[in-house]
DNA sequence: CCGATATACTTGCTTTGTTAAATATTAAAC
DNA sequence: GTTTAATATTTAACAAAGCAAGTATATCGG
């Protein structure tokens, strides 16, 4: 007597898959791009947030970047070190670390500025503007669901 | 004279990031999952990958599964030992390794089913049947894509 | 056939991911 | 005020990702 198939999902109608593979092929000339400065991808992400929302502590980095805390501890030394960015330990609450870019770090971003314009706007080309917009509404709506399991509770 | 700010797209209507935070949330109670049975989320996406297409070369499980041939070539090897899938080298090919499912991987994927459809279902669940399915189509159709620059031709 | 190329993986090395256990400061509770 | 409990990060240790260079076939041009 034959098993029932297993049946999951086929990988492309698979949410975690499909997404994986959509942001590999997103990556694809970003990564070209950034292979020329020498930054790596999570490096970028660190350097894009604080530079859009400001001297941020590490947590809030951590969360916006989609880095863990430990991840980012580590990485945050070298950065300095490349002067990308400054760290500053607030007097009012010395456990915390603030992250500020700097000047250089601006200076990076603003080099890259026209290349990631340029993919942006081929792959909206590509795509098609209206699909595009979709597609960041619907990851915008996916990412404020609450998907806990009752699992745990 | 003020320098123009380096614009670029705020982080949550950026493409990569915003896959990369809707991907975060998404495997969060799959990770939970498969946490029970002690296999990593790359395993599990290699067996996915040949249970769905049959047995394949490293190099198209690569592809399918989004991982890099030096990763896969690192974890097939514990894979085998742990009695989820075969390997084996074609005569006519021997560069080649071709790695098929074995009957206890697939009785892994099938002793998932029942979560793994109960995930499916909560997310569809959470954010709509109709929604979902739309974003699974914008994904399958920007995996389609052709995004390689004109840079290098 | 034979050297030159191209393929298909492997390996070595450095950076990140992950988890668990420290450290350092603050804030709270006696 | 001093222990006690929270916060915010740091460290350690080991698996996995990512990149560059190396190895083992296969294939091709002469």
């Amino acid at each position: 007597m034959p098993e029932p198939a297993p049946q999951l999902r086929q990988t492309r109608r698979s949410l975690p898959i499909a997404l994986l593979r959509a942001r590999e092929q997103v990556m694809g000339p970003i990564r070209d791009m950034l292979a020329q400065s020498g930054v790596s991808e999570q490096k970028w992400r660190v350097l894009r947030v604080v530079q859009e929302k400001g001297p941020l502590e590490l947590s809030q980095i951590a969360e916006e970047a989609c880095l863990l805390l430990s991840s980012l501890t580590r990485m945050i030394g070298p950065m300095v070190a490349e002067g990308l960015i400054t760290r500053t330990t607030p007097p009012e609450d010395r456990r915390k670390t603030v992250v500020a870019i700097s000047p250089q770090g601006e200076a990076l971003i603003r080099a890259h500025a026209a290349d990631s314009a340029a993919i942006f706007a081929r792959m909206e080309a590509e795509f098609g503007e209206a699909r595009l917009e979709q597609l960041l509404d619907l990851l915008e709506a996916l990412q404020r669901l609450d998907l806990r399991g009752s699992r745990q509770g």
